[in-house]
Parts: structure tokens; sequence; C-alpha cells
DNA sequence: CATGCCGGGAG
DNA sequence: CTCCCGGCATG
């Protein structure tokens, strides 16, 4: 019993997939949360990495999910070992192993997977050698010779990115889980992602991974795995089975996670991804990385929390974060290129969704100052975050990540028109400049907007409802700006009759629709003589002015 | 579906 | 210009 199940754990483990499945990617951070870098890092090491950078993509984490996944892992890992945390990374360890020699073999170039399994402290050296501190606690426990020879193993680690790398690609493939983790955040917003993904994917998936541009060469696959896979994601969710991810990569490459993101993933795949990546499944990656990724785009960013002990720091990119830990946590000075991954583990992507927050804002306190808040307090919020679920934390988020600004306002400006769903926050970020002054956003934006951003105009509206007659002013000297930089709209008989061409015209925003009485409310279609001329002549009308 | 208006066309 | 209307956009 305990080898099979050992395998499937390890399996978990690797894919990510098991009971926890989405959660696995959590639980890796969870781990860390928890016993700090303690177990998780050592037995997973492998295996968490690849979690972590996979969850990163896409992942909301909640800490509840995570923290169960833990306990899981934990409980039965102690069975096993009788001993308390740390034999359960050795178990995990084990398992791993386990599943590696069984299905992986590929895996350790460097070492076989038997040897791996005994070795399992092997890879908790090497954990330890990467996080020191807060590894401890459990690194006393793991014997001292225990330890040296993991260390043995596990320098190799560092060294051997290249026989790690495939180890994590694997795993990560199989972890994909991190729709999973959306979800719960997702949940209301499933439909708008749906849409989102959807249309993201027709507009320009290649868009998003410039850096994985060849990898994108594959739009048909990506578009059919997006929807696969949010369809399984979201069912997923409820389900909690992944499997159809096992079942899919057959190949143990591992998608490269997250690099579409507005950050900037880069952090995080390293030097494995690119292996991977060019390897690996097209489709696969396209199924993990476009579908969450976009989805961020769209609606959600990513905010990155370090994991330490008393350290909530959260910042904006994953390099970030990896520095932070780099510098701060583990010590490490030395050129950041060296990184050895071991900071993935201790730090967490949390998700915010703009789209919520923009809505909220939008229909609960237009002016909503929190939207407008300076970008660099992201501490504070960030606590909140991990205590509250997904939809308040994504608010909550909402600012800070808007501090990434300067870079998501490119993203969605050239990526995706789509976006635009999400302008407010955005020109508010870009611009920064003021929390307070929404007029800013009223103005400017819509002008910004015009030039990138197709259809949604509308939403601009809404921003100032006050006065009409400002905005439409404004909106026209927008459109002039529009109209001369494009070819002027006169498709002879309609304009508007060409969708296609629709979001050119956009540069007319149509007056909001008055809300004062028109002459034909007031008079009615009897006397319509009694209109004025411009509401006999179905122009504005004029007598009614709003 | 009813409105409100824009873009055009005819005179 | 003045009158009108087709047709889109919005509520």
């Amino acid at each position: 019993m305990t080898s099979r199940r050992l395998l499937d754990k390890s399996l978990t483990g690797i894919r990510l997939g098991g009971a926890t499945s989405s959660q696995a990617g959590n639980s890796t951070y969870a781990g860390n949360n928890a016993g700090h870098g303690e177990s998780v890092t050592a037995m997973d090491c492998g295996v968490i990495l690849t979690c972590t950078k996979l969850s990163s993509p896409g992942r909301v984490i909640s800490p509840m999910l995570d923290n169960i996944v833990w306990n899981e892992c934990i409980s039965k890992d102690s069975v096993v070992n009788g001993v308390g945390l740390k034999s359960e990374r050795e178990k995990h360890l084990d398992l791993k192993k386990v599943g590696c020699s069984g299905d992986m073999d590929e895996r350790d170039p460097a070492g076989p997977c038997g040897v791996l399994k005994k070795s399992s402290p092997t890879h908790r050296l090497i954990l330890n050698g990467q996080k020191p501190d807060d590894q401890m606690h459990l690194e006393p426990r793991t014997s001292g010779r225990e330890g040296e020879e993991a260390r043995t193993c596990l320098q190799p680690p560092p060294l051997c990115s290249d026989g790690w790398p495939e180890e994590r690609h694997t795993h990560s493939s199989s972890h994909i889980p991190v729709p999973r983790n959306r979800n719960p955040s997702g949940h209301a917003d499933k439909e708008v992602m749906a849409a989102t993904v959807l249309t993201s994917l027709s507009t320009s998936p290649l868009v998003l991974n410039p850096s994985a541009a060849a990898q994108a060469a594959v739009p048909e696959l990506s578009s059919r795995g997006w929807k696969e896979s949010l369809s399984a994601s979201y069912s997923s969710s409820t389900s909690g089975n992944w499997s159809w991810d096992a079942s899919d990569q057959s190949v143990p490459s591992t998608p490269s996670p997250p690099l579409s993101n507005d950050t900037g993933g880069k952090g995080f795949l390293l030097s494995a991804q690119g292996d991977d990546a060019s390897e690996e499944h097209e489709s696969a990656h396209f199924m993990f990385e476009d579908p969450i990724p976009r989805k961020r785009k769209n609606s959600m960013k990513v905010m990155f929390k370090c994991l330490w002990k008393n350290c909530e720091k959260v910042l904006s990119t994953s390099s970030g974060i990896q520095r932070h830990i780099r510098t701060v946590h583990l010590g490490r000075n030395n050129d950041s290129d060296c990184s050895d991954g071991e900071e993935d583990f201790y730090y967490t992507e949390i998700e915010v969704n703009m789209d919520t927050l923009s809505e909220g804002l939008s229909s609960l306190t237009p002016t909503s100052p929190t939207t407008a808040g300076p970008p660099p307090i992201f501490l504070p919020m960030t606590s909140d975050l991990r205590r509250c679920d997904s939809a308040h934390h994504q608010q909550a988020f909402h600012t800070p990540l808007s501090q990434s600004a300067p870079s998501t306002l490119c993203h969605i400006r050239t990526d995706h028109a789509y976006q635009a769903s999400v302008p407010v926050n955005i020109p508010t970020s870009s611009e920064t400049v003021e929390s307070e002054n929404r007029i800013s956003v009223s103005w400017q934006s819509p002008p910004i907007i015009f030039k990138g951003l197709p259809g949604p105009m509308s939403h601009i509206r809404s921003v100032s409802i006050g006065e009409k007659r400002q905005l439409a002013t404004h909106t026209t000297l927008g459109k002039a700006h529009v109209s001369t930089n494009t070819p002027t709209p006169k498709p002879a008989s309609g304009t508007r009759s060409h969708p296609a061409h629709s979001w050119f015209l956009p540069t007319h925003p149509r007056k909001p629709r008055g809300e004062a009485k028109k002459c034909r409310k007031v008079y009615g279609m009897e006397k319509r003589d009694l209109w004025c001329t411009a509401c006999r002549w179905k122009k504005a009308c004029q007598r009614f002015v709003d």
C-alpha cells in the first residue's frame, strides 16, 4: 500500500493533481507559509518549485486551500514516518522519488530515481542549502548526516539547472492546476473570464508572450487548449480533478508558466523554462499559460508576496520578489542571474481581479479613492488579502497592482483591445499621478483609450455623467485627433455600418443619452409640431438640453 | 422596443 | 440651410 500510496502522492505532487489538484500548486506555498519553508521546500524542491512556477501564472492562492493541502500532505507523511514535519518532508521526497522512478525516469538525469528515493534527505538538503533559515526547523530535525548526503546531492541542483529543470518541467506541466486556484476566487467572474479569454484568443494570443512568440505559433491549438482548459479548470475547481491534465500530458515537459503575465514572469521560468518551452508541447503551454494569463491580463493582476516568516512584502513583479527574497531572506547578494530558483518557494502570487474591482468601484462608489490610491503601499493590503476571500482580496489588491501600472498599461494597449473593460483602472494606474482626481480619469483616459482601444469606449461615459457637454466637447477633441490619425471614417453610406471599422469610428463618442425629457416625450408624437426643430429632425434636442 | 441622435441626402 | 430619414446605440 505504501508504495502505491507513495506513487499516488508523488504523482500528485508532481502533477499538482491529486485530490488537491489546484491546491497542489498552492500547497507548495502553503507549506512555505505554514512551515515557512520547512518541509515543503525540502521534499518538493523539484516538485514544488515546479508548482510554484506553474501556479504563478494564474494563481490566486487561497491560504485556506494551501493549508488544507499542506495539512493533508503532512498528515500522510507524518503517519508514515511517524515523525513530525521532517518525516513528512522526507516522505514527500520519498513519494516524489518513487514517482520519479515510476513515471519519470527522465527527470533525474543526474540521479536515478531509486537513489533519490532514499536520498530524500538529499532533496531537503538542497532546499536547505537554498533556504538556510526557514527550514532550520526541519533541518535540525533532519539528521546531520542526511543533510550531508543531501547536500552532496543537492549541490548539483543549482548547478544542475539542466537536470532539475527537466524535473521541474515535468512537474510543472502536471501542476497546471493553477486554474483551479482561480476558481475559488474567480467564482463570480467565470463568465467574464470566459468571455475575456475567448475574446483574447480570437484577438491575438501571440501578443501575450513576446518571448514565447515562437511557441505562440500554434494559435489553433492554443485556442482550443484554452477553451478546454477553461472548462476543465472551472469544472475541475468544482470536482477537483485534473485528471485530464495528466492524460493530456504524456510528456514530462513543463509548460512554461507565467511568462505571459503582465509583470513579466521572466523570473519564474529561468533557464528551465527556456529549455522546456521549446521542447514542450506547445499545446500544453497554451493551455496553461494562455488561459490563465489571459485572464489575468484582462482582469487579473498578479502580485507577489513574500512568504517568509513575518515578512509580508508584496511586490508587483516576480523578479522583484525574488530579488527581495534572495537578498533579504536568503542573504544572497550575488548576481540575480544565479538564482537557483529557491526564491520561488518563498513567495506566492496573489491574483487580483481588476474587473471586479472596476465594477465594484463604478457601481458602488464612483470615486472610490481606493482605486487611485498611491501605488507603493502594498504591505498592509497584503495581510488583508490573505485572510479575505478572493473577491475582497482582489479589490484590495487592485490598488497595488495598479502600481505595476506602467507595464500593465502597455500590455493592455498592445495586447488586447478587450481589456478595455478594465480601462478605468488602467488609466488611473498609469497616470498614477493623483490618486484622487477622478477627473483625470474621465478626461485623460478617454483620449487614450480611444487611440488604443476599440469598442468599449462606452465605459468612459459612465465616468463622467455629470456634464455631458464638457465631455462631449472633449470627446470631440479626442475625435478630431483620432480622425486625423486614422483614415477618416467616411465609408460611404453608413459609418456605423461597418462593424469592422467600428472601432475606428468610436472616434465619435455618441452623446450619452440625455436624461432630460425630450420633445418627443413631452409632447408626444401627436404634437410633433410642438417639437423643437432638432427633435423633429431627429437631431439632439435643443429645447430640453440635459 | 422605444428613444435619442448622428450622419447623410434631397431640395 | 432646412427638412428628413436610415440606422446605430442605449436604456
